[in-house]
This record gives C-alpha cells, structure tokens and sequence, in this order.
DNA sequence: TATTGTTATACTCTATAACTATA
DNA sequence: TATAGTTATAGAGTATAACAATA
C-alpha cells in the first residue's frame, strides 16, 4: 500500500472549470437542439424558458444577461409567432409585462421535454446524486438558487 | 420525529436541469466578462480556449459546435489580432491547422486567470468537494470527460 | 466521389447611442 | 431628472448553399 497513491481523477480548481466550461457547452448544445425543433433560436427558446411568470422587458434582458435594446426584437419575433404577448403594466405605464401565451406554454413544455430526453444520463442519478450535485452546485455558484431567480424585480 | 421529514432542498430532474441552466448561464457570464477584458467575444475567447493543441478549422467547428462556414470569420478576426495562425498540414493541403500565437498563449492564461477570480466560491470548495463535482458532472453529462475532447480529430 | 476551407447570402444576436413617453 | 421601451446603426455569430482545391 502506498502512502501517497496516484487518483484516478485530478480535480484541481482548474481542471474543475474545464470541466464546467464542457458542460457548459453540453447543456447549451442540446438546449439549442430542443429549441430548434420547433423552429426557435437558443436565445428565444431562453426566453420562453425564463417566462414561469410575467417579466418586464428590463427585467427579461437582465435574466438574458444582455441590454434591453436586445429584447425589443427577440420579443417582437416571438410575438409574431403568437408565443408571447406584451400587457401594458397598470401601475406604470412605462412598462410591458410579457407574458406566455397558450401557444408558448405549449411549446416550452415541449421543449422541456425534449431537452429532459437528451440529458438521459442526468435523470438517471439516483436522488441522492442529484441532491448533491445539486447541493455542490449551489455552493459553487451561490448566485445562481432557484430562490435568488424568483425574487427577481420585473 | 416525523417519518417524512420537508426535505429543505428538492432534487428532481426538472429541478436539476433547471439549476443547470442557471449554472451554465453564469459560466459563461463570468467567461464573456473575462473575454470582453481583453476585448473579445465568447466565441473569439472560446475558440482560444479551445486550441490547446492546433485544430483544424473543422475540429474547431466541432468543437464550437457550430458550421465550419462560422470558424472562417471567427479565425479572421483572432489572426488579425495575431492571436492565432493558419499553418498548412504537411500531410494534407486541404487541411489548414490552427495555432495560438505567443500573443494568444498569453491572452489565453490571462482569461483563465480573470475567470477564476470570478469564480472565488468555487475555488473556496475543498478538495474532497471539487473531486465529488467532478464526479456527478462526468456522470450527468458522461459525453464531455476532459479525455473524450483530448482524442476528438482535426 | 468525398472532404476541406471559403464565399455569398440572409437572418439573428449584440452593444451603443439617441429618442419618446412616462415617472 | 431618471427610467422603460424603442429605434437606428454597425458589428459579430449563424445555417444554408455553392464553389475551388485536394484527397
């Protein structure tokens, strides 16, 4: 027996990024793969995903991560396609709520769906794997809780 | 004692994959952020990342998940800031290998060392922690191991 | 015949700056 | 004065189709 015997797997902070750095990707690859099965842009399937209630316009590109200026026409094809609707706000007339439509809650079921078939491997953890994966992501990015998103303004 | 004591936190699939997606958003937050320093795009700073050996142009569009047609501006653009060049396979004249320049090795290391000064929780995680990590993710997304991207061609 | 890289095209995403209508 | 949404603009990413050079 060796005192210090050589693991497997190296898990330097480093090694560590790479590997969020793929899956990253991974996640984003077959996010794009169900969005494009019904005709959507990753960006758009984003923002149908993002919608689990009314956002602001401002509020959409802050959970977008890019300006507002941006929404304007990603909101406008969406529109088009009768998957969203802007509702003036009653207490600000400066701002439009948008909001799923039957169509659009359709769809992102959908696509949900599909992205749930193609991470076979992920619904194949056992709970307690998910529990600490998810548990171990949290604290890897504490910004990122399901509660900090919901408590979002706008 | 209850029997069936709330858990605090849920870990279904849904869940998880909706963690995921928060996580992954953040990533490459963190990553455009740390490109835009050094005045690059994600894709210029990916495609950087990602020639930790020559590539072809079309192991990169592989990589990039994106069409071989794409990696021909993107390249232009780095090899105009001589961050990359474009070497001719002695093997295959169709075929053009694509090098990080001095310049770009050092810019490279730069966005890795933004990115991780970013990432302070993550780096904040013990050893034993970032091993276990490392572990779910190979077996979430087992198509994304450090060894499955270091055999791909081109 | 098939493959590599490129070009042409049209569309989407992107930040910046300026505008309007509200607050 | 400040903020929400929009428009205009220029640049970057995107897939598709077609092309020349090479295999």
């Amino acid at each position: 027996m060796h005192e210090n015997p050589r693991p497997d797997r190296t898990a330097t902070p480093i090694e560590l990024i790479e590997q969020l750095a793929r899956v990253a990707a991974a996640y984003y690859r077959h996010f794009a793969a169900a969005a494009a099965g019904h005709g959507l842009t990753l960006m758009q399937g984003k923002t149908l995903s993002l919608l689990t209630r009314p956002r602001s316009m401002r509020g959409l590109a802050g959970l977008l991560s890019c300006d507002a200026s941006n929404v304007t026409g990603i909101v406008d094809r969406l529109e088009a396609r009768d998957l969203v609707l802007r509702e003036p706000d009653p207490s600000d007339r400066r701002v439009k709520n948008i909001a799923l439509t039957e169509h659009g809650e359709r769809t992102v079921r959908l696509i949900r769906a599909d992205l749930m078939s193609g991470l076979t491997a992920l619904e194949e953890l056992t709970a307690e794997d998910r529990g600490a994966l998810r548990s171990l992501l949290d604290r890897a990015f504490p910004e990122t809780t399901s509660a900090a998103y919901r408590a979002l303004p706008g």
